[in-house]
DNA sequence: AAAATTCTTCCACTGGACGGAAGGGGGCCG
DNA sequence: CGGCCCCCTTCCGTCCAGTGGAAGAATTTT
């Protein structure tokens, strides 16, 4: 059940990426692994429906279509729109990158990010994933989520930087003082120069998403970032429970 | 040629709309026009795919990765990522509702959104179509489309409330004051109580979209509200030019 | 417990999908 | 200018994946 027409069309449309954000009608064809005659039918199709578009170079690009789409989707639709005003506050507050993201997998997928003009280099984008083990809502995610998980992201510590915590003792370790604290941190654990402090987002009892900061130095005002992103993460909770999210 | 699989796959999708952000398998095949059994197959191979998923409840809703795929589509990672810094700017010098949009054929779509905890009650949300001759980034778009755009728009002026313009003439006549000026403005056009005020975002010398604000009466702070929009619009011109949009 | 509704699986027939091949168009180089 | 290369578009006979009626399972309602 592997070559179904429905997969060859929504193989062309995964062939986009971060990296491929357009693409001619060969290179659609060559990523998503087609004869160039059924690569040009599909996507002749998905253009008329508006799944993609075309520059004017003539190469191919997601359409607006899907874009109004993904908007629905509830980790933006509910989530998000619960999340922005809170986001805002927060940034006014403390003048640094501010994320909230969710666990997708054993990964980090990053849901929105409000950064200034200028702000310390941050990797994550939105709607991109990272490793749960070296960011700040990821350790908070991980130390929020099913045993089975964690497990399986123990087993993968990749190191990133020299500062990286790749034993998984110390891991579960810091883990289990999130879950005590309410808070998790990192110190250039992902890159260098950024460290980061992240707090959970509840609906109900369940933890569903993260929110976090990313600063240059946290040493002398960890008690002040950490109270402003609980009172934020409880403003979202609240929202999410009053619209019955989910 | 009107009903190949890919296209009927389409039209699941395109099932799920701003009403409807979750539907049954039912519902989708009642919605799409297939028979269930065909339904069935086709939102299964989307499920797998991702760019469906289910809910709790059992109803499919819009998928993550179909989210993830929009981010890549131009409006939202040139146009918005470009306008983000330079729209909460505007906000924290307003306080009004920001609104920055995009003309899709003879319609308004809204790009981006920016409200604070309350604001004036706006019909608008991110990804929505509104039409053109009421709302302030529209008539700016308006006044910078093609000749045959205009005409199109001008065949249907709907009435949308006692103040809308409905009149070819009249409203030719304040777009080519749109023109000359270089903002445009409405009062209670699209719905009572919000006046607005908008000016272009250019590209070079193309405008590619409109950035407006939306206030409860704007006689008295006209010239600082148009003086900010244009301010920020001017940021988001040269971000667009530095980074060779399109 | 019966009835209604929704979801899932099955399978034989058939019409839409397939893709090799050939034909256009534009850009680059010798 | 002509030859070459690359990319896009169209065509058409073969064939297999898609189709959908029907039957059955699962769930909820009456």
């Amino acid at each position: 059940m592997g070559v179904t027409v429905t997969s060859r069309a929504l193989d062309l449309l995964g062939a986009f990426d971060g990296e491929h954000r357009s693409l001619s009608l060969t290179d659609l064809a060559r990523r998503a692994d087609l004869p160039l005659a059924t690569a040009h039918r599909l996507v002749g199709e998905l253009h008329r429906w508006g799944a993609l578009a075309r520059e004017p170079s003539g190469e191919y690009v997601i359409g607006r279509r899907i874009w109004q789409l993904g908007l629905l989707a509830p980790v933006q639709s509910g989530l998000r729109q619960a999340a922005s005003p809170f986001l805002h506050d927060l940034y006014g507050a403390t003048l640094a990158t501010v994320h909230l993201a969710v666990r997708d997998g054993i990964e980090v997928l990053y849901v929105e990010r409000l950064a200034g003009h200028v702000s310390v280099p941050v990797v994550s984008r939105v709607g991109s994933r990272l490793p749960m083990h070296c960011t700040g809502v990821g350790k908070v995610l991980m130390a929020h989520a099913p045993e089975e998980v964690r497990a399986e992201c123990l087993r993968q510590l990749t190191r990133v930087t020299a500062y990286t915590v790749t034993q998984p003792a110390r891991l579960l370790d810091q883990l289990r003082r999130v879950r005590a604290e309410g808070y998790a941190t990192t110190g250039e654990e992902m890159s260098l120069g950024a460290c980061s402090v992240a707090v959970p987002v509840r609906n109900g009892a369940d933890v569903v998403a993260a929110l976090g900061i990313v600063v240059p130095d946290l040493r002398r005002q960890l008690p002040r970032l950490v109270s402003a992103l609980q009172v934020a993460a409880h403003g979202i909770s609240r929202t999410l429970a009053s619209v019955q999210w989910k």
